[in-house]
DNA sequence: TGTACATCAGTGAACGCGCGTTCACTGATGTAC
DNA sequence: TGTACATCAGTGAACGCGCGTTCACTGATGTAC
């Protein structure tokens, strides 16, 4: 089976993007190599032709992932009301596959080792950066605090049982991301 | 060994707070039964014993877990600054394993079946209804925001690899926290 | 144009290991006589 | 008070299974002649 020259390369990304979409459901450890591959229509031995270890796999689903998350916020979200309306509604909070990173993988990522924890910060300070320029006095603070609120509420949302309470806390933190907007940072 | 009365109750009770702490550090499908009970300086054999799967012994130390991060609140928070500064301060971040169960499973608890999450459900809506009374306008939207913002923040700042922004995140967190204290709910 | 060969992405058996769980067993001690 | 026995918390070998990783191999196809 010789394939042509971009063959491995398409290979590579698929598997990333499967990985990707495995991580965040499932998580990081609830993921092995060999189901992993066999969604990705592979064997698992083929994997180690690919990335060096699953540690090497999860960083780069790490950083993958959250430039996507960059990226979502980037064109979905061109102001605080349209981030608020996107991140936190239900359709998101029921897509954890395809939904952000951070929030699907930051359990996981405070255990995991320091080049790991350098990748997932290297993004984060881009979607703060994002945030940051959306509002009305470019507070450096009260984005770190939105980004938290927004991660810490759809966690919430997705843990509880209750459908009602779940969409309230979406609502809840809805409004309270735009409170924050508004009352600005201390700085 | 036949023991006194109240030897197994103990025990059981050994074994959930080493569990507790274990899963806090580790994470749910980061701690094994055997090394659970090493821990606890038992063998693996007599859990089973104590609990009747695994994921019963879970479902405990959710309960467990939650409610004494509700009783650490309301003993240490009686007004909403002592709150804040209760749960976002560095030591709570480092000390994982002593900490808010909430913060430390609430991405392994989205997976978890729907009996583990209405187990979370319950208590999560007590510690809401603890940090409610302390708001000047008692809203409960108010009180599920600030919670999401306590347990995103804390997150947040221990997956972090940069010191200094993971005290700023912190700080950042607190200001929030009483801004959205002070700015009221929407109902 | 036709043939021989080198390439190399992907295969699948095998490794040692830890997982959750079961179960026949041990042996210290409370109780009955 | 002394002895025989029942109790039962805890032991540790064993189960089948999936884990991450290695490696000798396959075989389709691009390339050299």
């Amino acid at each position: 089976m010789r394939y042509d020259k971009e063959h491995k390369e398409r290979t590579h990304r698929h598997v990333l993007s499967v990985a990707s979409e495995r991580f965040r459901r499932d998580g990081l450890s609830g993921v092995g190599v060999a189901s992993l591959m066999k969604d990705a229509g592979l064997t698992h031995g083929g994997f180690y032709g690919h990335f060096r270890s699953k540690q090497a796999l999860v960083e780069a689903v790490i950083s993958e992932g959250l430039e996507d998350t960059l990226h979502h916020l980037e064109t979905a979200a061109t102001d605080i009301e349209s981030l608020v309306s996107f991140y936190l509604r239900p359709a998101h909070r029921e897509n954890r596959a395809q939904g952000c990173a951070a929030a699907a993988l930051a359990a996981e990522i405070v255990r995991s080792p320091r080049r790991t924890r350098a990748a997932f910060t290297a993004k984060l300070t881009r979607i703060i950066a994002h945030i940051r320029s959306l509002l009305p006095d470019h507070s450096e603070d009260r984005a770190q605090a939105i980004f938290a609120l927004l991660v810490g509420t759809l966690q919430l949302s997705r843990a509880v049982s209750d459908p009602a309470l779940s969409d309230r806390m979406l609502d809840a933190g809805r409004e309270a991301v735009l409170a924050l907007a508004r009352s600005g940072g201390k700085g």
